[in-house]
DNA sequence: GGTTTTGTGTATCGCTCAGTACACAATATA
DNA sequence: TATATTGTGTACTGAGCGATACACAAAACC
């Protein structure tokens, strides 16, 4: 059926993506593609239809590769307070192990939230998405935490799944402007949860 | 000396100010700027310099007629609890006032962060000066509210104050994507600061 | 009023952009 | 091996970009 692909789609859409994460979809120029997927625009047009295509294979690579692993921290059997302080130390690690002028720095889709999502439909419904995953993501696990910890309280999931995710969000944000705030951030939602569910009351895994 | 300027400084670069609010910088096209402020490019260039030159006075703009003015609720005398509130009253105020499609949504140096920010160390330096201020701002207005309650508990006010900036900035970032969710992180921050400092030991002014 | 100094309009610069036309290369099928 | 089908390289397009050259307009100063 004729001649086969010489590259590997995976590697080529990866290449893309830590361009656009880095530098933006704008920003990013066709050239820059070839560069960094060593590929002539002919063959990312053939396999991508167009810089947008590509884009968005790279936005998808970024949820399926990025994303989803490490929201499965807080999913499945047995999430509750470790998940959470799980969630946040991978969180830090990711951020305070990469150099100063790793293009994986921060986030794509926060990035997005804050360009392409302001007048683009599709990047917006992306970005939404996100957001909403994360925070019920990790209002259910404040739920499996405070169940487990026995309180009968109000409810105070919904709240506290907002500030986590917040202070996840704006640690993305300033990942590549103060990092060490970055951290600080991170470690302010380990003392949150910390606070919320002391030790005497809940196993620290 | 001369003919003289026939435009005024301030409502030209307000103009722009708000392109770049709305589009960011690379987005922005002097043709956009010609449109939106009414002047021919020479005029820009003459008064400005470059489209950067341009944009820096947007900004410092923003700083002094959007930023200022509302970190001064969180100064002066008499700070504490109500100014907190006040603050994050303000802002709400801010987001759910404004039309969906606004161009005021939202943060310019928020924006900044993600984008221009990652790659321009000058950008850099705005953001971080933004963020440090507000920070320290809150913290302030958190240590007066803790006085004003009379406790002598650990000082809470350092991871306090990152919280509540965390909020405020993603409220800014989400601004665009989902108001509604916006609105909820800045109720969020409200919620925090009444349960930091319960009505029964500070006046709710 | 003449001169100097400064602001504005017109037209265009060189460059980069995303996207494409088309010939050629390579391989699966027959 | 002949043919059909698909991938890749070269070279280019038109459009839009930021920036500029330069003539002209207008007002302050002597």
């Amino acid at each position: 059926m004729g001649r086969l692909q010489s590259f590997e789609r995976t590697t080529v859409v990866q290449a893309a993506r830590d361009l656009f994460w880095d530098k933006g979809f704008e920003a990013t120029s066709l050239a820059d593609l070839e560069d960094a997927t060593g590929l002539r625009r002919s063959s990312l047009y053939h396999a991508f239809g167009s810089k947008r295509g590509l884009f968005d294979a790279a936005v998808e690579d970024y949820q399926a590769s990025v994303i989803r692993p490490r929201l499965r921290t807080l999913t499945g059997p047995g999430i509750g307070r470790a998940s959470l302080l799980a969630y946040f130390s991978e969180l830090r690690s990711a951020v305070s192990a990469l150099p100063e002028d790793s293009p994986r720095r921060g986030c794509l889709l926060v990035n997005c939230a804050a360009g392409l999502a302001g007048h683009d439909d599709l990047a917006r419904q992306v970005v939404e998405g996100y957001r909403s995953e994360l925070t019920d993501t990790l209002q259910d696990a404040l739920r499996a935490a405070g169940t487990a910890a026995g309180g009968s309280a109000p409810d105070r999931a919904p709240e506290r799944a907002r500030t986590l995710a917040s202070l996840g969000m704006s640690a993305m944000l300033l990942a590549r402007v103060n990092a060490t705030e970055s951290v600080a951030l991170l470690d302010t939602a380990t003392e949150q949860i910390r606070s919320w569910f002391p030790v005497h009351a809940a196993t620290d895994a």
